[in-house]
DNA sequence: ATTTGTTTTAAACGCTTGTTTAAAACAAAT
DNA sequence: ATTTGTTTTAAACAAGCGTTTAAAACAAAT
């Protein structure tokens, strides 16, 4: 016998599935409230408004994923090797749940402070050990120098952008969603060689 | 004394404004109206509903985007010179246009259809020629071996993504509008640098 | 068995949405 | 001056929204 669920996860639990297929003006409370098996009212008693359900789900979506970033960009690894499990991770996250970062931009593009008043932005975006790192290997000549900012957010790019655009790219060359999985499996290797090749100290 | 502009282009201007900025969900058919100073009813009368206006728009913004792209992409230049060209002018668009990436990257979440229908895909995207281009200095030697796909995907992620995330790098950084710019600016060098220093074949 | 507090329910509220209707205003042609 | 076709208007429509209310159902404690 499985063990009932209380109302409240179950609301969670469907709200964050409507929340990320569809987006926050297009999944209705009722919508909710069907798909959950529970009565329209219960979602106000819980979390008070649609509003206040949307901002907890926010937490929980991005807390869970910000967490084990963070401790790799602080980690005391050397250049490479974290560059490497960064990239690594952040894709497997993403590939966990593939329609996180288009929620992310979502949310960016209608209500900015959202994120910024839980600090998100600091977690998924916290690079200050990290560019320290940076501008210590380029004393040492290591690497060239990079302006630490421009070089995460490049970073940033070539691991998610790829998810906001998968319809396109899977339209645009018959993918299946297992293709697609694959396509961003390489793309590991291919974005870990991109940085490395460019931060190579200018060889003359 | 100025001509008194057509209703159907007041109807055009006003609506494409207010769906860059709030979206299609947020924007209602009387704000429209209201900010462009006509009867609620006129809308309906010259396209039918919403959701057509949102289609003339996309075709409209998109459209006139693609065009100066698609160019660079299949001009006879060497491929250097036509990856610089094509990012220098990729970002000026986006300069001028900096909700643009975020209106699509929404459509394309909650509508992809609306994209792929008017063959838009091909035009932001089209790489038959660049692709035959990137093969064929890879069978030279003249650059490393790689997958076009992926490569193209690289060059985009890396021109349209800050876009996306504009307000989380000002945020983070204390950038005005006009430092975010800057920033932009800069990436023109850093982007080309980044891509060309990938291609260059192994050096042993 | 009764009280107490929590959870669930059905129904309604007030408001906004996109769209339609039918009349009025207007401009151009006869 | 009158007809014709186009454009604009105010008003209404039905449907959907998030939320509130107040009663019912339930579980736990006395």
């Amino acid at each position: 016998m499985i063990a009932k669920q209380p109302t409240k996860d179950k609301i969670i639990h469907t709200a964050t599935r409507l929340f990320l297929e569809k987006g926050y003006d297009r999944t209705s409370v009722r919508d909710i409230a069907t798909k959950a098996k529970i009565n329209v009212s219960l979602m106000n008693y819980y979390f008070r408004s649609k509003e206040m359900l949307f901002e907890t789900i926010i937490d929980l979506l991005i807390g869970k994923a910000s967490i084990s970033l963070k401790e790799i960009l602080n980690a005391p690894l050397d250049l490479e090797q974290k560059i490497e499990k960064y990239i690594s991770r952040y894709i497997d996250i993403l590939i966990e749940n593939p329609l996180l970062i288009s929620f992310i931009l979502a949310v960016l593009s209608h209500n900015p402070e959202k994120l910024t008043r839980l600090k998100v932005a600091d977690h998924l975006y916290n690079t200050e050990v990290f560019s320290n790192q940076l501008m210590e290997e380029a004393r040492k000549g290591t690497i060239r120098e990079v302006n630490p900012e421009q070089l995460y957010v490049n970073i940033l790019s070539l691991i998610a952008f790829p998810f906001a655009i998968k319809d396109m790219i899977n339209y645009r060359n018959n993918y299946t969603n297992q293709d697609f999985v694959q396509f961003i499996q390489h793309r590991k290797r291919i974005i870990y060689e991109m940085i490395i090749s460019y931060l190579k100290p200018n060889q003359n």
